[in-house]
DNA sequence: GGCTCCTATATAACGCTGTTCTATAAGTAT
DNA sequence: ATACTTATAGAACAGCGTTATATAGGAGCC
């Protein structure tokens, strides 16, 4: 029940966006009153918070299948990563940051969050370790580059590109920042 | 009339956010009747667009507005009146990127807020010109520059900063981006 | 000046939203 | 088999954007 309620939700977000996304219809569209929203998961707002938490379960492990030869190359490829899983689940990327502003999240589900984040860190932390970038604090590098690729990404999805090549200038973006912190 | 719903529209904006804009609240802070709304500005989009451009060119004007001793100084100098902006603004600044997601707006609108971005793209020209960056597409490279700073805008105003100074780290990348692009 | 027409404003209503309340059905333990 | 707890269904409430209707005000003309 509380899994086909996600699901409809995803499939409402996937097809119609956020606005898509009502008590009545995920309800409908899962085939149960409306309360059974509220009895799963409190409020709208907890169904949301569902949707973001398992939005960065996904991203996570979007990122995590990155490779490369080595450390610089896998923390590159990570970051393209990130930008495939945001342009295939535009709508979800959106929800994700979009919840952040607006919803005071569960101490639980802003670790999850933070763990996706903590694997950038990781691969920024591997990359200095081999030398191939700059030491310094890891985690302040890794802040500098999720603000960029979560900038190229937010730009993308709202249309605002003078890029002809929005993909050439993501990774040109990216490679000037690795080259800068090298 | 349409002024003062104007000033209405960002005084609650400040105030209470983006959810606190309804035609009713504006409206009565104006000390209007809801169909006000309407009159002025067609619908409730129409006002928001309104906030939209406004927002936009206080932007330039703060973008305009920087100084340096050189072409890569004063780039970077509108880079940190770009985010000075926002944070003083968070609410407006939110609502801009926002509305360029959710509304179609017009092409004049889209036109002012181009405009904007145009700064970036001449400054950004300068610096090549004089060579303090490397000379290649000036378009390409602003926008790699406004990923860059609209990310870390966004997740510093999301809240998402895991940085003990987020101000030195937000100048950090910028160095390391233009570093980069030298 | 008085009358007509047009425009703009106010009021009320419609359909939608999230949420809550009440009553009914289902399921379990004794 | 009965009693009690739990969950679900349905209606109702306040608020939203929007629209339709009715009323007031001002401009143009006789």
């Amino acid at each position: 029940m509380t899994a086909s309620l996600l699901d409809a939700a995803q499939d409402l977000l996937e097809e119609g966006g956020i606005d898509s996304i009502t008590v009545r219809s995920v309800a409908t569209h899962a085939g149960v009153a409306p309360m059974g929203v509220y009895s799963r998961f409190g409020n709208k707002d907890g169904l949301l918070e569902a949707l973001f938490v398992e939005g960065f379960d996904r991203l996570q492990a979007a990122i995590a299948s990155a490779s490369g030869p080595d450390a610089l190359a896998r923390l590159r490829s990570g970051c393209m990563a990130y930008r495939d899983f945001a342009l295939a689940n535009p709508h979800l990327y959106e929800l994700m940051f979009r919840q952040m502003l607006e919803l005071e999240l569960s101490a639980e589900s802003l670790e999850r969050a933070e763990q996706t984040f903590g694997h950038l860190v990781s691969r920024v932390s591997d990359a200095m370790a081999a030398g191939l970038l700059a030491r310094s604090d890891d985690v302040d590098v890794a802040q500098q580059v999720w603000n960029a690729i979560h900038g190229g990404v937010s730009l993308e999805l709202a249309g605002v590109t003078f890029s002809s090549d929005p993909e050439r200038t993501f990774g040109a973006m990216l490679d000037a920042m690795l080259v800068g912190l090298r």
